[in-house]
DNA sequence: CGGCCATTTGAGTCTGGTCAACACAGGTGG
DNA sequence: CCACCTGTGTTGACCAGACTCAAATGGCCG
């Protein structure tokens, strides 16, 4: 397995959320194997999964095949909880992913008969709102290195500043997720090695060490 | 006045939200001047806004002055409206432009006392949402004249369709809007006016008619 | 009329995309 | 154990779409 085992729980950012898929609420669990779809755009929205292990990524396509991947999910975190019926993106599997499934309509039951039930739930949107928004700063207004390094200090916040990181996506979905190519992803990367940002560890292409926080930062402009 | 005044009121998709923002809640009205500061990113969100007449762009900065604009408020909309207590854009008056200005506290005060307030709060931060995400598909994986095709029908369907439509914001404005440079959407827009999907209309160049919707439609993949 | 601003258009440049070759790990099967 | 294949990633050469810089046009307003 590439990605490090983590508990579910998160730092500082989940507060009410835990409330929310906390205990008994997801009834069965389920593993996907790598590249397969969990649900497809436009299906009704009928489960909502948290991640137990592995990764999810979801997008939107082109007719003609483009992708823009809108965001990687990863141990703990919940997808596929739509305020509509239909999902708006495709999910899959990025590795082998164990998850935990509830129903929507149970979910949504119980966040009624919650106190503060429903603020978790705008909690959750505003959240993915918000990457959204600082996502589009990204796509529309920042050069190649740039969004690399944003990238890789999202995904080492995320895993809490692991001393190696281990990226469970490939080039072509990070390049997806950045609106770029996986050879320009490829270039970025080998840009930030050659300036000491950051090195390979072990065989794959896969494990890294940041080597400089602060100057990936300062690059994130 | 460069865009139509138009009832506040807006067609099929806004249901909830008008018995959110109706009757009595504003308290007062404003006029700010072509290109003031409505707020700035990071300020306290102490009032909500709704545009009487006139438009608002909404953007963020990068540090050396690169802007991503969020989204365009037409007569209508709401706006500065945050979860949290922080403005995460900056508003600015596109066009002289008149709201209607209530404090955030006692917006949100009649939310809870409201049966389906909240669940109204939630399809306005979830209609925002669907607006990032699409928003984040043209900025990564889109061509230029794709970007600009897709900002026309916007425009045109926010403005439902009308013969004539008259944008109230510069090139710069799209641009900063559509990831481009203001020289790239006007030779865009030059490129669909060659090929009779438009045409402008009068002597500036902010009045524009739509000849081929749907092949706009295409366009936008 | 003259200055200013927005826009268009042209010429040249450059970032990032395309196409291709190569390296290498991991898995398969003889 | 090794030959082979496949999938993934890196790198180079070249190309193209969008950017930069510049000039010209035309509306608007003092």
């Amino acid at each position: 397995m590439l990605i490090r085992t983590r508990t579910v729980s998160r730092p500082a950012d989940d507060g009410q959320l835990e409330a929310l898929v906390g205990e008994r609420v997801f009834c069965s669990e389920f593993t996907y194997r790598r590249g397969t779809e969990v649900f497809g755009e436009g299906e009704e929205a009928e489960y909502v999964y948290q991640i137990v292990s592995g990764a999810i990524r979801t997008y939107k396509l082109l007719c003609d095949g483009r992708r823009q991947i809108n965001s990687f999910h990863l141990p703990g975190d919940l997808f596929g909880l739509e305020n509509g019926a239909v999902h708006r993106f495709t999910a899959e599997a990025v590795i082998q992913t164990k998850v935990r499934i509830t129903s929507r309509r149970h979910l949504l039951d119980r966040i009624e008969h919650q106190e503060a039930g429903q603020a978790s739930l705008l909690t959750l949107v505003t959240r993915n709102l918000q990457h959204a928004e600082n996502h589009m700063l990204l796509l529309g207004r920042k050069t190649s290195v740039e969004k690399v390094a944003a990238f890789l200090l999202e995904m080492d916040r995320r895993q809490d500043h692991p001393d190696v990181m281990s990226l469970p996506m490939s080039r072509r979905d990070i390049a997806d997720y950045l609106g770029l190519t996986l050879e320009t992803v490829s270039r970025a990367l080998s840009t930030l090695r050659d300036d000491n940002m950051l090195r390979f560890d072990g065989q794959t292409q896969r494990q890294l060490v940041l080597l400089d926080r602060e100057g990936l930062a300062q690059l994130d402009a």
